[in-house]
DNA sequence: CTGAAAGCGCTTACAG
DNA sequence: CTGAAAGCGCTTACAG
């Protein structure tokens, strides 16, 4: 309606609107008569600072944005309530870009870099050579949640973990290889025999990269995958994939999952088909969300802890605003091992827990 | 970095900055020849347009703010999953303003407003005559999610439901009388006699509704409400309020919660304490997240369709923005009963189940 | 259909 | 410390 502008603040106190307009940024450099003047002005006609005037001319928003898949489940939609108080108490604000299926960001980013963000973070999605071009040429840092930047446009080569490409990006990725291993050394420490991995259809990076760890873990110790099952979209999918994958004429006695939201799936099939955990099927889970330690699950777990995540994620952002040519950085979150009662005991050495539950 | 703006490609296309904005605005309008030159020499030049700019000029940003709590849990974080993507359809961005604790909204609102956003969904907090007052003054309308306005700026009257002032926002919130009439029903007839209810120690509107509703629906079948229980703010809190309510010298034999979060904290807590559901204790939630079917809690709710919330949502805004002037509404989403397995079938008339599972 | 010009609301050297 | 002026990147009547 009647937008209140600096003009008419400016007015009504007598003064020009750069003293205004001093007022409302470095507040220092204006007399303290001018600025009560100007101030008691401004609360008289409820005037607030048009941030999109502000960030035009400053070339800073105070936005950043936040490529998702949809955040339905408990570990993204956490992280981003984390990211978004850390951003808060910052100052700055998050511009969500949503990310159909599991596809480029491209599209989505470039609707939020329209903006003029001043950072993206992206947790969904394939972050693409052009993508990561253009927002190096807009100067603007990227930060990649468990992901690295794709290798080549058309078919990211998974075996790879780093890219030949220079980075354009910094990651932040769980310490994949070293949850696997742990997950894996669990489950043969308990005497499975015919161990499985569950992920999803669509893989993602991180799922592959567990899936390659479980894999390279077990071939360490003389021992073959069993089996994969592939989690499809939709609301049951976990449940539905599990169910399969536990109705097989010589099902998986230990399943590594690809995060806890499908392990949750794996015990709800275990249950309805009757099978004992975890004297019949062990079951591992990755993330450590909250529901992973509710009494009635108590599931063994790969513990990846978001405030770390987020943390480095403001750390990154911050480091290559100062140096714009600092080399990107692949920074690994080390993973901590939660035992719990979906899986069995070592026979031999007992299991290394290396978390105290409060 | 280097910046491309408009001047840069009407210089390259050479044509006017006039001529580069049709193009990018209202395509038409531009000749087809200059069209093309205006096309080619904006992708070669990695030209898009600044939406600061624009949207300072034209007014609008196609930014919404949602001013939300903490969106850790599954009915909050599916809200915010399906209003992006609804938004995102009508090529409009969601900028997140979280509200601490449980006050009033005005601080993280503000801040939002400050971008211009073209509209405000509030789905946390207390939204304060002030903030109404300063949203209805620039203009831009609000829908308030799961409560109203709040009555007076000190202490907000929980009692009456529809405040007397002046609406300046549009309300949609869940038919909890209903809801809590069904809960009530089903409970008595599954023979309860000790029935209590389960809520958060910061009530929030339409938490009091629904214990309201439980308290009015019992005593209009003469009976009395046994217990309140108040779940604390932080991880575990509905667990340890249920293990609380339910270690009590004469324990409910029936619960109703203000949501299926704080329904599971029962489950959960009953498993712990050894009682059998739904045979010793019958419990009902509220939402009806997909986690509620699952085949290991099959929890007996009140189903509030998120989808329902999110198209009445983007109905309000756009006929608030279309008439300003039209009286404020107040929605009340209709709700339905899903008796799953963890209430007892009534022995009279057969329970009322209205929804077939897929 | 196209361009010159004014202006959206603000900030920031530049003088004083 | 304060103000006049130019300008951030774009859009939109206004002429032609």
């Amino acid at each position: 309606m009647e937008r209140v502008t600096i003009r008419d603040v400016a007015e009504r106190a007598g003064v020009s609107n750069a003293t205004v307009s001093r007022v409302f940024s470095d507040a220092h450099a204006v007399s303290p008569v001018m600025r009560d003047r100007v101030i008691s002005a401004a609360e008289a006609l409820g005037y607030r600072p048009n941030m999109l005037a502000r960030s035009l001319i400053r070339a800073k928003t105070n936005l950043v944005a936040l490529a998702v898949g949809e955040t339905k489940n408990a570990y993204d939609s956490i992280f981003v309530d984390t990211l978004a108080d850390a951003l808060a108490e910052r100052g700055k604000h998050l511009l969500l870009a949503k990310v159909r299926g599991g596809g480029p960001v491209d599209e989505a980013l470039m609707g939020a870099l329209d903006y003029q963000v001043d950072a993206a973070v992206v947790a969904a999605g394939t972050m693409t050579p052009e993508a990561c071009a253009r927002c190096a040429r807009v100067g603007i840092p990227v930060v990649l949640c468990g992901r690295v930047p794709a290798t080549l446009p058309a078919e990211p080569d998974l075996e790879e973990a780093v890219p030949p490409l220079p980075f354009l990006a910094d990651s932040i990725l769980a310490d994949n290889g070293a949850g696997a291993r742990m997950a894996a050394d669990l489950l043969i420490r308990g005497g499975c025999r015919r161990i499985a991995y569950l992920g999803r259809s669509h893989r993602a990076f991180s799922d592959s990269e567990r899936e390659r760890g479980l894999r390279d873990s077990l071939a360490a110790q003389g021992m073959a995958l069993q089996a994969t099952a592939r989690i499809a979209a939709g609301a049951d999918g976990a449940y539905d994939a599990a169910l399969r994958l536990l109705s097989a004429p010589e099902p998986p006695d230990g399943v590594f999952c690809m995060n806890d939201d499908a392990a949750m799936g794996v015990l709800q099939a275990a249950q309805a088909l009757g099978i004992a955990v975890p004297d019949e099927l062990a079951v591992i889970g990755f993330d450590n969300i909250p529901m992973a330690a509710w009494p009635g699950f108590r599931l063994t777990t790969i513990d990846y802890p978001i405030s770390r995540t987020v943390e480095t994620v403001i750390a990154r952002i911050d480091a290559r605003l100062a140096d714009p040519a600092r080399p990107p950085q692949v920074t690994r979150i080390p993973v901590r091992l939660m035992v719990r009662d979906t899986t069995r005991r070592g026979t031999g050495r007992p299991a290394v827990t290396s978390h105290k539950e409060t």
